[in-house]
DNA sequence: CCTATTTATGGACATTTGTCCTGCTATGCC
DNA sequence: GGCATAGCAGGACAAATGTCCATAAATAGG
């Protein structure tokens, strides 16, 4: 709780209102494996990631396909549930142990109307995320699969000692047959 | 104008306000092929699509690749660029007439701050900007080219008799050879 | 009306990526 | 230790998509 509050102080909240923001979340922890939201159901709570790495996959005939993923120090929620409370089209599930800060949607629209800062605040959160989406959706159209892997390999070194290379092809956007041909040309 | 105070006042603003805010903003009108913006530039405006659609692009080895389209009824700005105010990956294009109403940076940050309901009202904007993006993301993951071709047959009829094939093609993210293909084995 | 240019179609072939399968290695469990 | 299982690599072939090109139809400009 004190890293929260401290990250509030930085972000420019007095102490008071730093702590009342970061009493608003809870902690929670997630086992490799476990999902943080499953499809159908209502993404109720945004998630700050303070450790760990999440996929988020849709199921289409009998196959997962991942459609994003983040790491720690980004926000996860299925987006479109969660900003409209409608059911969500994605899964989302922790690949490994994963630690985090949770606030529901509606303790977030109160404290940004009990602190003007925060909706400035929050304004730039959505901001940010626009750009995080805009920089994942450039990546998959721009960049060929062995490109996106070279990234991930410089982005997230440990994931790939961690995760089965299923999960990472999902994530590449491939089969794990045409993952091994990448890692194959690479070496 | 007027038709933007109205959407204003239906938004919840009162008339001073609404008449306040719509006029924040200025017309401009794009003839087909022109640009919004250019790669390289800052996105300084932040536009609403009255009438028109637009393609955004970056030139990769020497081919144009299209990273998102609009049109009418959407806001329109190379996000990144214009949230940031840094330079511009993408080039935005009118491919067809397309008329727009605009608003500056700082003028947007500006009513925010002046009129407190505005900040609410942008945070909505944002929201629903995400998922737009989150649409576009999902479909171009999850449906294939010819499922796609066909949405976009549903959802803007028109374009495809106003838009040379090799626009379309490159919207669709595939060849006009391709797309060739595609429409062949629909028929 | 004629010509030059743009646009659309589709053949032939190459490349990329997926599918199916086999075997090898490592690891956990009794 | 031995066995079942999960994870990974890669061969052989198939399907999807791109490249290059030739042709024909549509359109614009004089």
């Amino acid at each position: 709780m004190e890293q929260l509050i401290l990250y509030f102080t930085q972000a420019g909240f007095t102490g008071a209102e730093a702590a009342q923001i970061a009493g608003c979340f809870t902690f929670r922890k997630i086992p490799k494996g476990d999902f943080f939201i499953e499809e159908g159901k209502i993404s109720r709570h945004l998630g700050f990631v303070e450790q760990g790495f999440l996929q988020y996959f849709v199921i289409v005939e009998g196959e997962e396909k991942t459609t994003y993923s983040v790491g720690h120090g980004n926000f996860v929620a299925s987006l479109v549930s969660f900003l409209k409370q409608v059911p969500s089209k994605e899964s989302i599930r922790a690949l490994v142990d994963t630690s985090l800060w949770l606030i529901d949607k509606n303790t977030l629209k109160k404290i940004q109307k009990d602190i003007p800062a925060f909706a400035h605040f929050y304004i730039e959160l959505l901001e940010w995320q626009i750009c995080c989406i805009d920089e994942s959706r450039l990546d998959s159209l721009l960049l060929n699969a062995a490109e996106r892997y070279k990234k991930m390999l410089d982005k997230e070194p440990s994931l790939i000692q961690q995760i089965p290379l299923q999960y990472l092809a999902s994530i590449l956007g491939v089969t794990p047959r045409h993952l091994s041909r990448i890692r194959n040309s690479i070496r």
